[in-house]
Order: structure tokens, then sequence, then C-alpha cells
DNA sequence: CCGTGCGTACCATATTTTGGGTATTGAAAA
DNA sequence: TTTTCAATACCCAAAATATGGTACGCACGG
């Protein structure tokens, strides 16, 4: 038996998912209101075990409404149900902690497939959804500068490390256990290398994405 | 008509596989293979709609597998099939340009299911893999430290951005039409107030995290 | 055996950055 | 009105960084 509320300020089609949803006799619909400030007291009493959230909301949107209801309790499940798929809001609501991310077009069988998935601690996404999350993956993958076409030697990508971690040089040193002049002859190289003059390039254009050591 | 090829080098699996999917009527499996290798040769005559891509393979790896295919064909859509659930995998697969990702334990509908939303443009995760994908944005964002709690000026985020893109300082003064002198003791507010003490660790601490202005 | 590349080390110098002051203006808050 | 604060500007000195050299030992491939 899975315990859910709804927060979704359409009473009409709040109604008619909450009825839907309750065909199924492991689901129980405990609270519905339309806002998420409303529903806070309700959920300290008794709390559900999967929350929909649409994010067009009075008073709070359903992004900050599932960053503090995540921030209260971690543990609790929030579906995001919503006619947006912009960018914005998918990764918005995805940073806040959402647990899963449906458009209101998905059939209600894919809604209940997503409430039991989280119950699960599973996730579930649309699919429109997930290729652009797909996608946002690849395209940071891309831009990153692939260090293997500067040639850089191991000493290279070890100190270069160190350099976009924000060490100093004579810490640099000490860590790679080597003087510091020596340290200058390798940042003349590695400078050379990735083309640029200074530790702020460096930082901006290689700083993230060199994990991949 | 969806044309299909399944590269999985455990025959019976792929056999099988294959059998249950031709079940629907909208199916083709027009190639099988153990290996991309082999496989590439047949695209090159006949190119499938969908292909589903173990990643445990001899020669290369089905993540090589799907970054070679997608060099050639960049709108084939890949569906990795895999027992891996390793995070290592995953982000290997999306990053390569995977379309999608389930695992062997999926049931065949939901496979059928992906093959679909992948012709459409969508993709389709497993539970378990969306769920340590939605994860890793969770802590990327959770990572990021919070500008708003740093107190700083307008100004002085307009400097603090420019400064993560690598800029020197007389760049910097000029673009914000401000004087060397006076970027300076801009300098100082930021470096106290981020309690830094380098341009190195401004870069490491909030480069990249700062394209929430 | 010789050349090439890597890692090491040192010298010298120019430039940039950091961090300590002081001070004026205008706008907003108390 | 007085106070506070963002933004501006300048001076100065210490520290760090950037860039040019030269040089030695070692390993590896031809």
């Amino acid at each position: 038996m899975i315990n859910l509320a709804i927060i979704e300020d359409n009473i009409e089609y709040r109604n008619a998912l909450s009825k839907i949803l309750q065909r199924n006799s492991n689901i129980y619909v405990m609270h519905e209101k339309g806002d998420c400030t409303e529903m806070i007291p309700y959920f300290e009493v008794d709390l559900p075990d999967v929350v929909i959230m649409d994010i067009d909301l009075p008073e709070i949107s359903g992004i900050e409404g599932v960053w503090q209801l995540k921030q209260k309790w971690p543990d609790l499940k929030v579906l995001m149900l919503t006619v947006f798929e912009e960018a914005e809001k998918i990764f918005g609501a995805i940073k806040a902690g959402a647990n899963g991310y449906l458009l209101k077009k998905d059939p209600p069988d894919k809604i209940l497939e997503a409430i039991f998935s989280l119950q699960n601690g599973e996730s579930m996404m649309n699919g429109i959804i997930a290729a652009k999350v797909m996608e946002y993956f690849k395209k940071q993958a891309d831009a990153a500068p692939k260090m293997e076409a500067y040639h850089l030697t191991e000493k290279e990508k070890e100190i270069l490390n160190k350099l976009i971690q924000g060490l100093g040089y004579k810490q640099i040193a000490h860590e790679c256990s080597i003087a510091r002049e020596t340290l200058n002859t390798h940042m003349k190289n590695i400078y050379r290398k990735l083309n640029v003059h200074s530790r702020g390039e460096v930082a901006a254009r290689f700083g993230g994405h060199f994990n991949n050591l």
C-alpha cells in the first residue's frame, strides 16, 4: 500500500488524477492540495510515501516546493507531473531533488508505474525528458577538451590536476616531490602545449573537465 | 516498421531476444552479430533504425562501439542493454552517445517500449539507471557553492564571472569600464567574501558553477 | 651508439597578482 | 540628518607567476 499526496492547483485535474490512481488498490491518496505551503502542516502529521507535484503553483513554485520538502524529509519521494518540457524546469526540479519527472500527457499507467518505481528507490522520466537529460550529458562530454590531443606527459597531467585544484606553486612542487624550479620548467611546457599564458586560462578551459585522467 | 540490429555476444540470449522482439509485427531484426567490428560492414549496406548493444563484447567494448557507430551515423539510435549498473559504464555509454539504457533484467515489454521511444527521438532508461543519473545531477548542484550566501554585490559578481573566464586584470578592468586600481579594491573584497587568497582557488571552487548568475 | 623525449634542476627577469592602506561620491537605510 | 555601503580611485610593497635560457641523467628505439 502506497500513501500518496498530490499538490496540483487545477482542481478538476487533481480530482480526476486522484480518482484514476486510486482505482489501483495499492494506492491511497492521503492528501491533495493546491499549494505547497498549505500541504506542509498535513505532512507534519501524516507523511506520505510519494508526492505528485505540479510546477506552476500559486505562492511558491513546485521546484522551490520540492526543495523545501526534501530539506525536511530527504527520503520522501517526489514525482514532478507537469506540462513543462523546458530544460530550465527539468534541471531545476532535478537539482532540487525530484525523484521522477513525467508530463501530464503521459498515460495514467505510466504515472502508476512511476509511483511504484519511486517507492522502490528507482526513478522514472518521460522519454522526452530523459532524452534532454542524456543530451545534456553528452554535450558536456563533447565540450570537454580532449586531454589526449595535447600530448601531456604523465608528470604534466599530475601537475595540471593540482593546478586546477587551486594549489600554489610551492604546494604543487611539494606534493609532486620536485623543486620549485623544476615546476617552472613543467609550467612552461604545459602552457605551451595547452596554448595558454596564465593560470586563469587553464582553470577556465580545463577546470572541471579534467576528471578524465 | 522498425528495422533493428542486435550486437550481443551471448548467442543464446541474442537469439531469444531476437525471437521475442519479432513477435511484435512492427519489429524486424535485420542484423544480429556478436561484435561491433563485424557489424559495421552490414550497416554500410543496410542501416537499421535502432541498434541494441551489449557492453561486455569481444574486441571493442559496447561503449567504444556506440561511439564509433555514432561518429558514422549520428542519427542512428542506440539502446544499451546490459547487466552493468555501475556509474562508470552508465555515464560512459551516455557520453558516447547512447540513446537509451536498459538492464537485461528488464522485461521484453520494456525493451519494446524503449525501441519505439528511441525511434520517436525519445529516450528510455531503466529506473535504477535513471535514479543514478538524477542523483549525479543533484550532487553536482549540491556541490556548487551557493553564491547568494556570499553576499556579493552586482559589480563583484560581474567581476567574478570574468575572473573565472580566465581574463587578466587589465582585460577585466577594461570590460567592466573601471580603472585597474578600482579592480584591485573589488578583488580584495571578493577574496575576503569568498574566503580565498588566489585566483587558483577561485577558479577551483567557483569555476563552472557560476553560470547561476 | 646516437638521437629523442622526459624529468630533473638552476639562473634571471619581467609581469601579474595579492594585500595593506586612504579617500571621495552618491544612494539607500536608520 | 546621520550612518552605512557600493563603487570609484590612487599609492605602495610583497608575493606569486610567466617566460627566456642552459644543462644533466636516463630510458628507449633505431
